[in-house]
RNA sequence: GGAGAGGUGGCCGAGUGGUUGAAGGCGCUCCCCUGCUAAGGGAGUAUGGGGUGAUUCCCAUCGAGGGUUCGAAUCCCUCCCUCUCCGCCA
Protein backbone atom coordinates (compact mmCIF):
# COMPACT_ATOMS: atom_id res chain seq x y z
CA UNK A 1 0.00 0.00 0.00
CA UNK A 2 1.30 3.01 -0.64
CA UNK A 3 1.61 6.03 2.04
CA UNK A 4 -1.96 7.46 2.72
CA UNK A 5 0.04 11.12 3.41
CA UNK A 6 1.68 11.51 0.42
CA UNK A 7 -1.31 10.09 -1.23
CA UNK A 8 -3.54 12.92 0.11
CA UNK A 9 -0.74 15.71 -0.56
CA UNK A 10 -0.49 14.84 -4.24
CA UNK A 11 -2.77 12.56 -5.88
CA UNK A 12 -1.71 13.90 -9.42
CA UNK A 13 1.82 12.90 -9.45
CA UNK A 14 0.92 9.43 -7.86
CA UNK A 15 -1.43 9.19 -10.74
CA UNK A 16 1.56 10.16 -13.13
CA UNK A 17 3.90 8.06 -11.54
CA UNK A 18 1.55 5.09 -11.78
CA UNK A 19 0.86 5.51 -15.28
CA UNK A 20 4.48 4.58 -15.95
CA UNK A 21 3.23 0.98 -15.64
CA UNK A 22 0.00 1.47 -17.24
CA UNK A 23 -2.33 1.66 -14.21
CA UNK A 24 -4.69 4.11 -14.36
CA UNK A 25 -6.01 5.62 -10.90
CA UNK A 26 -9.55 6.95 -10.71
CA UNK A 27 -8.51 10.55 -9.29
CA UNK A 28 -12.25 11.08 -9.19
CA UNK A 29 -13.15 8.30 -6.73
CA UNK A 30 -10.31 9.14 -4.75
CA UNK A 31 -11.71 12.50 -4.13
CA UNK A 32 -14.76 11.30 -2.76
CA UNK A 33 -14.27 9.01 -0.83
CA UNK A 34 -11.23 10.59 0.97
CA UNK A 35 -13.26 13.77 1.24
CA UNK A 36 -16.45 11.65 2.92
CA UNK A 37 -13.67 9.91 4.58
CA UNK A 38 -12.51 13.27 6.39
CA UNK A 39 -15.79 14.54 7.37
CA UNK A 40 -16.81 11.49 8.72
CA UNK A 41 -14.28 11.11 10.44
CA UNK A 42 -14.14 14.55 12.36
CA UNK A 43 -17.74 14.24 12.85
CA UNK A 44 -16.92 11.04 14.56
CA UNK A 45 -14.72 11.88 16.96
CA UNK A 46 -16.54 15.27 17.88
CA UNK A 47 -19.26 13.04 18.69
CA UNK A 48 -17.18 10.33 20.48
CA UNK A 49 -15.59 13.21 22.25
CA UNK A 50 -19.40 14.48 23.80
CA UNK A 51 -20.09 10.96 24.78
CA UNK A 52 -16.95 10.47 26.66
CA UNK A 53 -16.92 13.79 28.59
CA UNK A 54 -20.69 13.95 29.19
CA UNK A 55 -20.42 9.83 30.32
CA UNK A 56 -17.61 10.72 32.95
CA UNK A 57 -19.42 13.26 34.12
CA UNK A 58 -22.33 10.90 35.13
CA UNK A 59 -19.97 8.86 36.28
CA UNK A 60 -18.53 11.29 38.75
CA UNK A 61 -21.93 12.25 40.32
CA UNK A 62 -23.36 8.69 40.61
CA UNK A 63 -20.35 8.77 42.82
CA UNK A 64 -21.40 11.90 44.43
CA UNK A 65 -24.74 9.98 44.71
CA UNK A 66 -26.24 12.20 42.76
CA UNK A 67 -29.20 11.85 40.34
CA UNK A 68 -27.99 10.95 36.74
CA UNK A 69 -31.25 10.66 35.89
CA UNK A 70 -31.48 14.37 33.97
CA UNK A 71 -28.03 13.89 32.78
CA UNK A 72 -28.68 11.09 31.15
CA UNK A 73 -31.80 12.49 29.48
CA UNK A 74 -29.90 15.82 28.34
CA UNK A 75 -27.84 13.72 26.03
CA UNK A 76 -30.52 13.12 23.66
CA UNK A 77 -29.96 11.46 20.32
CA UNK A 78 -26.56 11.51 20.76
CA UNK A 79 -26.30 7.67 20.77
CA UNK A 80 -28.36 6.98 17.68
CA UNK A 81 -26.43 9.96 15.95
CA UNK A 82 -23.02 8.18 16.54
CA UNK A 83 -24.01 4.95 15.68
CA UNK A 84 -25.39 6.59 12.28
CA UNK A 85 -22.26 8.65 11.56
CA UNK A 86 -20.09 5.30 12.32
CA UNK A 87 -21.87 3.22 10.19
CA UNK A 88 -21.53 5.80 7.42
CA UNK A 89 -17.54 6.49 8.08
CA UNK A 90 -17.25 2.32 8.71
CA UNK A 91 -18.65 2.08 5.55
CA UNK A 92 -16.15 4.96 3.75
CA UNK A 93 -13.48 3.59 5.29
CA UNK A 94 -13.70 0.24 3.83
CA UNK A 95 -14.32 1.15 0.62
CA UNK A 96 -11.06 3.79 0.99
CA UNK A 97 -8.89 1.01 2.49
CA UNK A 98 -10.10 -1.76 -0.20
CA UNK A 99 -9.06 1.05 -3.06
CA UNK A 100 -6.18 1.33 -1.78
CA UNK A 101 -5.35 -2.03 -1.46
CA UNK A 102 -5.80 -2.46 -5.41
CA UNK A 103 -3.71 0.35 -6.53
CA UNK A 104 0.25 -1.04 -7.18
CA UNK A 105 3.44 0.12 -5.69
CA UNK A 106 4.73 3.15 -7.38
CA UNK A 107 7.94 2.18 -10.23
CA UNK A 108 11.62 3.61 -9.41
CA UNK A 109 12.26 5.86 -11.64
CA UNK A 110 14.89 3.49 -13.26
CA UNK A 111 12.06 1.70 -14.41
CA UNK A 112 12.20 1.36 -17.78
CA UNK A 113 9.21 2.51 -20.19
CA UNK A 114 7.66 -0.28 -21.60
CA UNK A 115 4.46 -2.74 -21.84
CA UNK A 116 5.11 -6.20 -22.11
CA UNK A 117 8.13 -8.20 -21.51
CA UNK A 118 9.22 -7.96 -24.95
CA UNK A 119 10.18 -4.56 -24.25
CA UNK A 120 12.23 -5.55 -20.57
CA UNK A 121 15.87 -4.10 -21.85
CA UNK A 122 19.24 -6.80 -21.13
CA UNK A 123 21.15 -5.26 -18.82
CA UNK A 124 24.41 -7.74 -19.09
CA UNK A 125 25.04 -11.30 -20.29
CA UNK A 126 26.89 -14.42 -19.09
CA UNK A 127 28.11 -17.69 -20.12
CA UNK A 128 28.30 -18.91 -23.99
CA UNK A 129 25.25 -20.94 -25.06
CA UNK A 130 26.77 -24.63 -25.51
CA UNK A 131 26.86 -25.50 -29.38
CA UNK A 132 25.76 -29.26 -29.95
CA UNK A 133 27.39 -31.04 -33.20
CA UNK A 134 24.10 -32.88 -32.90
CA UNK A 135 20.51 -31.46 -32.84
CA UNK A 136 19.23 -29.84 -29.29
CA UNK A 137 16.66 -32.15 -27.60
CA UNK A 138 14.55 -29.73 -24.85
CA UNK A 139 14.14 -31.39 -21.65
CA UNK A 140 11.45 -33.00 -22.34
CA UNK A 141 12.96 -34.95 -24.70
CA UNK A 142 15.81 -35.48 -22.67
CA UNK A 143 14.75 -36.87 -19.44
CA UNK A 144 12.21 -39.80 -21.47
CA UNK A 145 10.44 -42.02 -19.05
CA UNK A 146 11.48 -40.12 -16.34
CA UNK A 147 9.02 -37.25 -16.27
CA UNK A 148 5.85 -38.91 -16.32
CA UNK A 149 3.14 -36.30 -17.65
CA UNK A 150 0.55 -38.90 -18.45
CA UNK A 151 0.40 -40.18 -14.32
CA UNK A 152 0.49 -36.65 -13.06
CA UNK A 153 -1.98 -35.96 -15.31
CA UNK A 154 -4.15 -39.41 -13.94
CA UNK A 155 -3.44 -37.75 -10.49
CA UNK A 156 -3.73 -34.17 -10.71
CA UNK A 157 -4.94 -33.26 -13.86
CA UNK A 158 -2.22 -30.78 -16.78
CA UNK A 159 0.11 -29.09 -15.28
CA UNK A 160 1.61 -30.64 -12.67
CA UNK A 161 4.35 -33.69 -12.80
CA UNK A 162 5.78 -36.90 -11.91
CA UNK A 163 9.52 -37.23 -11.80
CA UNK A 164 10.89 -40.58 -11.54
CA UNK A 165 14.50 -41.53 -9.83
CA UNK A 166 17.60 -40.08 -11.11
CA UNK A 167 15.89 -37.00 -11.90
CA UNK A 168 13.99 -36.17 -8.47
CA UNK A 169 17.32 -37.05 -7.26
CA UNK A 170 19.07 -34.49 -9.03
CA UNK A 171 16.13 -32.23 -8.43
CA UNK A 172 16.46 -32.41 -4.93
CA UNK A 173 20.34 -31.98 -5.18
CA UNK A 174 19.37 -28.94 -6.55
CA UNK A 175 17.83 -27.74 -3.72
CA UNK A 176 20.29 -28.69 -1.30
CA UNK A 177 23.61 -27.21 -3.34
CA UNK A 178 21.27 -23.86 -3.62
CA UNK A 179 20.43 -23.87 -0.03
CA UNK A 180 24.24 -24.62 1.38
CA UNK A 181 25.59 -21.96 -0.88
CA UNK A 182 23.13 -19.46 0.45
CA UNK A 183 23.28 -20.23 4.15
CA UNK A 184 27.04 -20.91 4.33
CA UNK A 185 28.45 -18.60 1.97
CA UNK A 186 26.06 -15.56 1.71
CA UNK A 187 25.18 -15.32 5.35
CA UNK A 188 20.92 -16.32 4.99
CA UNK A 189 19.07 -18.08 7.80
CA UNK A 190 17.64 -20.80 6.51
CA UNK A 191 13.72 -20.87 7.98
CA UNK A 192 10.90 -23.57 7.54
CA UNK A 193 7.16 -22.38 7.01
CA UNK A 194 3.81 -23.12 6.39
CA UNK A 195 2.50 -23.53 2.79
CA UNK A 196 -1.06 -22.65 3.47
CA UNK A 197 -1.37 -18.98 4.78
CA UNK A 198 -4.69 -16.60 5.87
CA UNK A 199 -6.00 -13.94 4.52
CA UNK A 200 -4.14 -11.31 6.28
CA UNK A 201 -0.68 -13.02 4.90
CA UNK A 202 -1.48 -13.00 1.50
CA UNK A 203 -2.83 -9.29 1.79
CA UNK A 204 0.25 -7.77 2.91
CA UNK A 205 2.48 -9.44 0.67
CA UNK A 206 0.06 -8.27 -1.61
CA UNK A 207 -1.61 -11.27 -3.59
CA UNK A 208 -4.64 -10.33 -2.59
CA UNK A 209 -7.29 -8.45 -2.49
CA UNK A 210 -6.77 -8.18 -6.18
CA UNK A 211 -5.25 -11.31 -7.61
CA UNK A 212 -7.23 -14.09 -5.72
CA UNK A 213 -7.77 -15.95 -9.08
CA UNK A 214 -4.07 -16.44 -9.12
CA UNK A 215 -3.77 -18.28 -6.35
CA UNK A 216 -5.49 -21.80 -4.91
CA UNK A 217 -8.21 -21.72 -1.91
CA UNK A 218 -8.20 -24.15 0.88
CA UNK A 219 -11.98 -25.01 2.01
CA UNK A 220 -12.30 -24.79 5.78
CA UNK A 221 -13.21 -22.88 8.81
CA UNK A 222 -11.70 -19.92 7.81
CA UNK A 223 -10.23 -18.84 4.46
CA UNK A 224 -6.98 -20.11 4.01
CA UNK A 225 -4.21 -20.25 0.83
CA UNK A 226 -1.59 -22.21 -0.88
CA UNK A 227 1.53 -19.96 -0.82
CA UNK A 228 2.14 -18.98 -4.43
CA UNK A 229 5.95 -18.43 -3.36
CA UNK A 230 7.71 -18.50 -0.16
CA UNK A 231 8.00 -15.06 -0.11
CA UNK A 232 4.52 -15.20 1.10
CA UNK A 233 5.14 -16.80 4.80
CA UNK A 234 8.73 -15.53 5.01
CA UNK A 235 7.81 -11.78 4.80
CA UNK A 236 5.19 -12.51 7.03
CA UNK A 237 7.64 -13.32 9.63
CA UNK A 238 8.03 -9.71 10.23
CA UNK A 239 4.28 -8.65 10.22
CA UNK A 240 3.33 -6.22 12.89
CA UNK A 241 6.74 -6.88 14.33
CA UNK A 242 9.02 -4.18 15.66
CA UNK A 243 12.11 -4.98 15.05
CA UNK A 244 15.49 -3.27 16.38
CA UNK A 245 17.21 -1.29 14.34
CA UNK A 246 20.45 -3.45 14.74
CA UNK A 247 18.80 -6.71 14.10
CA UNK A 248 19.00 -4.92 10.06
CA UNK A 249 18.95 -6.40 7.89
CA UNK A 250 17.33 -9.90 8.01
CA UNK A 251 18.08 -12.29 5.44
CA UNK A 252 15.91 -15.10 4.98
CA UNK A 253 16.32 -18.50 2.91
CA UNK A 254 13.80 -20.86 2.56
CA UNK A 255 12.67 -23.75 0.33
CA UNK A 256 9.02 -24.35 -0.53
CA UNK A 257 6.42 -25.78 -2.93
CA UNK A 258 4.91 -22.88 -5.21
CA UNK A 259 1.12 -23.45 -5.97
CA UNK A 260 -0.32 -21.20 -8.85
CA UNK A 261 -3.33 -20.99 -10.73
CA UNK A 262 -1.77 -20.01 -13.82
CA UNK A 263 -5.74 -18.76 -14.70
CA UNK A 264 -4.12 -16.26 -17.09
CA UNK A 265 -1.91 -18.53 -19.20
CA UNK A 266 -4.04 -21.11 -20.90
CA UNK A 267 -2.48 -22.67 -23.87
CA UNK A 268 0.92 -21.00 -22.96
CA UNK A 269 3.85 -22.92 -21.70
CA UNK A 270 2.19 -25.89 -21.70
CA UNK A 271 4.78 -28.49 -22.70
CA UNK A 272 7.34 -29.66 -19.74
CA UNK A 273 8.06 -28.15 -16.66
CA UNK A 274 7.88 -24.67 -17.88
CA UNK A 275 5.19 -23.54 -16.39
CA UNK A 276 3.04 -25.51 -13.21
CA UNK A 277 0.54 -25.45 -10.54
CA UNK A 278 3.26 -26.51 -7.95
CA UNK A 279 6.61 -26.43 -8.61
CA UNK A 280 9.48 -25.92 -6.07
CA UNK A 281 11.77 -22.37 -5.58
CA UNK A 282 14.57 -22.00 -3.17
CA UNK A 283 13.16 -18.44 -1.90
CA UNK A 284 15.75 -15.21 -0.70
CA UNK A 285 14.38 -12.29 1.44
CA UNK A 286 15.44 -9.53 3.03
CA UNK A 287 14.03 -7.35 6.10
CA UNK A 288 16.21 -4.28 5.66
CA UNK A 289 16.83 -0.63 6.94
CA UNK A 290 15.15 1.34 4.17
CA UNK A 291 18.22 3.54 3.32
CA UNK A 292 19.80 -0.04 2.42
CA UNK A 293 17.27 -1.75 -0.08
CA UNK A 294 18.56 -0.44 -3.33
CA UNK A 295 21.81 -2.08 -2.11
CA UNK A 296 20.51 -5.47 -1.05
CA UNK A 297 18.93 -5.81 -4.29
CA UNK A 298 22.22 -6.08 -6.19
CA UNK A 299 23.03 -8.14 -3.56
CA UNK A 300 20.40 -10.31 -3.56
CA UNK A 301 20.97 -10.30 -7.87
CA UNK A 302 24.78 -11.23 -7.04
CA UNK A 303 23.61 -13.85 -4.84
CA UNK A 304 20.86 -15.60 -7.16
CA UNK A 305 23.53 -14.73 -9.98
CA UNK A 306 26.54 -17.06 -7.78
CA UNK A 307 24.04 -20.19 -8.14
CA UNK A 308 23.53 -20.11 -11.93
CA UNK A 309 27.61 -18.93 -12.46
CA UNK A 310 28.28 -22.59 -10.19
CA UNK A 311 25.82 -24.43 -12.37
CA UNK A 312 27.22 -22.95 -15.34
CA UNK A 313 24.55 -22.06 -16.88
CA UNK A 314 24.70 -19.03 -19.36
CA UNK A 315 21.96 -16.29 -18.36
CA UNK A 316 21.15 -12.92 -19.19
CA UNK A 317 19.76 -10.22 -16.82
CA UNK A 318 16.93 -7.90 -17.87
CA UNK A 319 15.06 -5.41 -15.85
CA UNK A 320 11.41 -4.76 -16.01
CA UNK A 321 9.82 -2.20 -17.54
CA UNK A 322 6.93 -1.00 -15.86
CA UNK A 323 4.01 -2.29 -17.99
CA UNK A 324 5.59 -6.05 -17.29
CA UNK A 325 6.48 -4.96 -13.09
CA UNK A 326 4.90 -7.46 -10.32
CA UNK A 327 2.00 -5.41 -8.27
CA UNK A 328 3.98 -5.09 -5.13
CA UNK A 329 7.19 -4.20 -6.54
CA UNK A 330 8.87 -0.97 -7.34
CA UNK A 331 11.70 -2.54 -9.47
CA UNK A 332 12.30 -6.22 -10.30
CA UNK A 333 15.28 -7.78 -12.35
CA UNK A 334 15.02 -11.04 -13.90
CA UNK A 335 17.25 -13.58 -14.51
CA UNK A 336 16.26 -15.40 -17.67
CA UNK A 337 18.31 -18.80 -18.24
CA UNK A 338 19.54 -19.74 -21.92
CA UNK A 339 16.95 -23.30 -22.96
CA UNK A 340 19.00 -24.64 -25.96
CA UNK A 341 15.99 -26.67 -26.11
CA UNK A 342 13.27 -23.53 -27.35
CA UNK A 343 16.39 -22.03 -28.22
CA UNK A 344 15.72 -18.51 -25.85
CA UNK A 345 15.94 -17.35 -22.45
CA UNK A 346 13.56 -18.28 -19.74
CA UNK A 347 13.27 -16.55 -16.39
CA UNK A 348 14.65 -18.66 -13.63
CA UNK A 349 14.67 -15.67 -11.10
CA UNK A 350 12.86 -12.69 -10.15
CA UNK A 351 14.66 -10.37 -7.74
CA UNK A 352 12.38 -7.00 -6.60
CA UNK A 353 12.35 -4.29 -4.22
CA UNK A 354 9.17 -3.83 -2.53
CA UNK A 355 10.50 -0.92 -1.05
CA UNK A 356 7.70 -0.16 2.25
CA UNK A 357 4.99 -1.02 -0.11
CA UNK A 358 4.28 -4.68 1.68
CA UNK A 359 5.73 -3.20 4.91
CA UNK A 360 2.93 -0.84 5.48
CA UNK A 361 0.59 -3.23 4.60
CA UNK A 362 2.30 -5.64 7.07
CA UNK A 363 2.95 -3.01 9.45
CA UNK A 364 6.55 -4.31 9.69
CA UNK A 365 8.46 -1.92 11.78
CA UNK A 366 11.89 -1.01 13.34
CA UNK A 367 13.09 1.29 15.57
CA UNK A 368 16.38 3.07 14.97
CA UNK A 369 17.39 3.44 17.88
CA UNK A 370 15.31 2.77 21.87
CA UNK A 371 14.06 6.21 21.69
CA UNK A 372 13.39 6.85 18.28
CA UNK A 373 9.79 5.92 16.66
CA UNK A 374 8.88 3.03 14.47
CA UNK A 375 9.27 3.19 11.29
CA UNK A 376 8.56 1.30 8.27
CA UNK A 377 11.07 -1.77 6.93
CA UNK A 378 11.93 -2.57 3.57
CA UNK A 379 11.11 -5.31 1.85
CA UNK A 380 12.73 -7.35 -0.49
CA UNK A 381 12.82 -11.31 -2.40
CA UNK A 382 14.34 -12.85 -5.13
CA UNK A 383 14.47 -16.50 -5.98
CA UNK A 384 17.84 -18.23 -5.31
CA UNK A 385 16.64 -20.26 -7.84
CA UNK A 386 13.52 -21.63 -8.71
CA UNK A 387 14.36 -25.43 -9.10
CA UNK A 388 12.22 -26.58 -11.84
CA UNK A 389 13.25 -24.41 -14.22
CA UNK A 390 17.08 -24.90 -13.08
CA UNK A 391 16.88 -28.79 -13.59
CA UNK A 392 15.60 -28.19 -17.09
CA UNK A 393 18.16 -25.60 -17.81
CA UNK A 394 20.55 -28.79 -16.70
CA UNK A 395 18.98 -31.43 -19.23
CA UNK A 396 19.15 -28.84 -22.00
CA UNK A 397 22.24 -27.69 -21.60
CA UNK A 398 24.46 -30.60 -19.98
CA UNK A 399 22.66 -32.97 -22.80
CA UNK A 400 25.34 -35.12 -24.34
CA UNK A 401 23.61 -35.75 -27.79
CA UNK A 402 23.94 -39.68 -26.22
CA UNK A 403 20.47 -40.16 -24.47
CA UNK A 404 22.74 -38.52 -21.24
CA UNK A 405 22.98 -35.99 -19.03
CA UNK A 406 26.84 -34.61 -17.50
CA UNK A 407 26.17 -33.68 -13.98
CA UNK A 408 27.74 -29.87 -13.74
CA UNK A 409 30.92 -29.93 -11.28
CA UNK A 410 29.13 -27.90 -8.26
CA UNK A 411 26.81 -30.52 -7.76
CA UNK A 412 29.29 -33.35 -7.55
CA UNK A 413 29.23 -33.38 -4.10
CA UNK A 414 25.58 -34.08 -4.08
CA UNK A 415 25.01 -36.87 -6.42
CA UNK A 416 27.75 -38.90 -4.26
CA UNK A 417 30.23 -39.21 -7.50
CA UNK A 418 27.57 -39.98 -10.45
CA UNK A 419 28.73 -37.86 -13.54
CA UNK A 420 26.17 -38.79 -16.04
CA UNK A 421 22.82 -39.62 -15.84
CA UNK A 422 20.61 -41.53 -18.23
CA UNK A 423 17.44 -41.79 -18.86
CA UNK A 424 15.61 -44.65 -20.30
CA UNK A 425 13.51 -43.19 -24.04
C1' G B 1 -12.43 -35.58 18.24
C1' G B 2 -14.01 -35.04 23.95
C1' A B 3 -13.35 -32.16 28.76
C1' G B 4 -11.36 -27.98 31.19
C1' A B 5 -8.39 -23.28 31.82
C1' G B 6 -6.84 -18.96 29.61
C1' G B 7 -5.63 -14.68 25.96
C1' U B 8 -4.19 -7.35 29.42
C1' G B 9 1.66 -2.67 27.47
C1' G B 10 8.81 -5.07 25.38
C1' C B 11 8.12 -9.07 29.39
C1' C B 12 5.67 -10.79 34.10
C1' G B 13 1.21 -9.57 36.33
C1' A B 14 -3.26 -6.85 38.99
C1' G B 15 -7.86 -5.33 37.65
C1' U B 16 -15.77 -8.16 37.33
C1' G B 17 -19.48 -1.59 34.88
C1' G B 18 -17.50 4.97 36.07
C1' U B 19 -11.85 10.46 35.58
C1' U B 20 -8.32 2.80 34.09
C1' G B 21 -4.54 3.70 28.33
C1' A B 22 -4.75 0.62 32.34
C1' A B 23 -1.84 -0.73 39.67
C1' G B 24 2.77 -3.21 40.93
C1' G B 25 7.26 -5.50 39.30
C1' C B 26 11.09 -6.52 35.56
C1' G B 27 13.44 -4.46 31.41
C1' C B 28 14.88 0.02 28.80
C1' U B 29 16.29 5.65 28.51
C1' C B 30 17.98 10.05 31.08
C1' C B 31 19.64 12.33 35.69
C1' C B 32 21.71 12.05 40.84
C1' C B 33 24.74 9.32 44.31
C1' U B 34 28.92 5.99 44.70
C1' G B 35 37.08 5.79 44.07
C1' C B 36 36.21 0.40 40.82
C1' U B 37 32.34 -3.55 41.09
C1' A B 38 27.77 -4.28 43.49
C1' A B 39 23.88 -1.51 45.49
C1' G B 40 20.75 2.98 46.05
C1' G B 41 17.49 7.59 44.80
C1' G B 42 14.53 10.46 41.08
C1' A B 43 12.10 11.20 36.30
C1' G B 44 10.47 9.06 31.87
C1' U B 45 9.04 4.79 28.83
C1' A B 46 2.56 1.54 24.05
C1' U B 47 0.61 1.59 19.06
C1' G B 48 -2.43 3.34 15.13
C1' G B 49 -5.29 7.40 13.32
C1' G B 50 -7.38 12.55 12.86
C1' G B 51 -7.35 17.95 13.06
C1' U B 52 -3.59 22.12 13.46
C1' G B 53 1.56 26.30 10.79
C1' A B 54 3.07 24.52 15.56
C1' U B 55 3.31 23.60 21.12
C1' U B 56 -0.94 21.37 22.09
C1' C B 57 -5.56 18.82 21.44
C1' C B 58 -8.88 14.85 20.06
C1' C B 59 -10.34 9.61 18.65
C1' A B 60 -9.45 4.38 18.77
C1' U B 61 -7.03 0.04 20.70
C1' C B 62 -6.76 -4.84 27.11
C1' G B 63 -6.97 -11.83 20.96
C1' A B 64 -10.85 -10.43 16.61
C1' G B 65 -15.79 -9.04 15.38
C1' G B 66 -20.76 -7.93 17.00
C1' G B 67 -24.26 -6.71 21.17
C1' U B 68 -26.19 -4.52 26.08
C1' U B 69 -25.33 0.46 28.53
C1' C B 70 -25.11 7.45 29.32
C1' G B 71 -20.43 4.68 30.09
C1' A B 72 -17.20 -1.99 28.87
C1' A B 73 -10.52 -4.62 30.01
C1' U B 74 -14.78 -5.83 33.20
C1' C B 75 -21.58 -8.31 31.26
C1' C B 76 -23.72 -11.27 26.68
C1' C B 77 -22.98 -13.74 21.64
C1' U B 78 -19.82 -15.57 17.57
C1' C B 79 -15.03 -16.63 15.86
C1' C B 80 -9.57 -17.21 16.28
C1' C B 81 -5.45 -18.64 19.17
C1' U B 82 -2.64 -20.82 23.46
C1' C B 83 -2.17 -24.30 27.52
C1' U B 84 -3.60 -28.98 30.44
C1' C B 85 -5.90 -33.89 30.54
C1' C B 86 -8.21 -37.98 27.61
C1' G B 87 -8.62 -40.27 22.69
C1' C B 88 -6.24 -40.86 17.91
C1' C B 89 -1.80 -40.47 15.16
C1' A B 90 3.34 -39.54 11.20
Amino acid sequence: MLDPRKFRQNPEGIAAALAVRGFELELDKYRDLEKSRSDLQIEMERLQHERNVASKDIGRAKQAGEDIQPLVESLGDLGTKLDSVRHEFQQVHSELNDFMLHIPNIPDESVPAGETDEDNPVLYKWGEPPEFDFPAEDHVQVAGTALDFEASARLSGSRFSVMWGPLVQLHRSLIQFMLDVHTEEHGYEEVYVPYIVNRETMTATGQLPKFEDDVFFVRGEIDRFLIPTAEVPVTNIVREQILEGAELPLKFVSHTPCFRRESGSHGKDTRGLIRLHQFEKVELVQITHPNKSWQALDEIVANAETILQRLELPYRAVSLCGGDLGFAAAKTIDLEVWLPGFNRYREVSSISNFLDFQARRAQARFRETAESRPELVHTLNGSGLAIGRTLLAILENYQDGKGGVLIPKALLPYTRGRKRLVFEQ
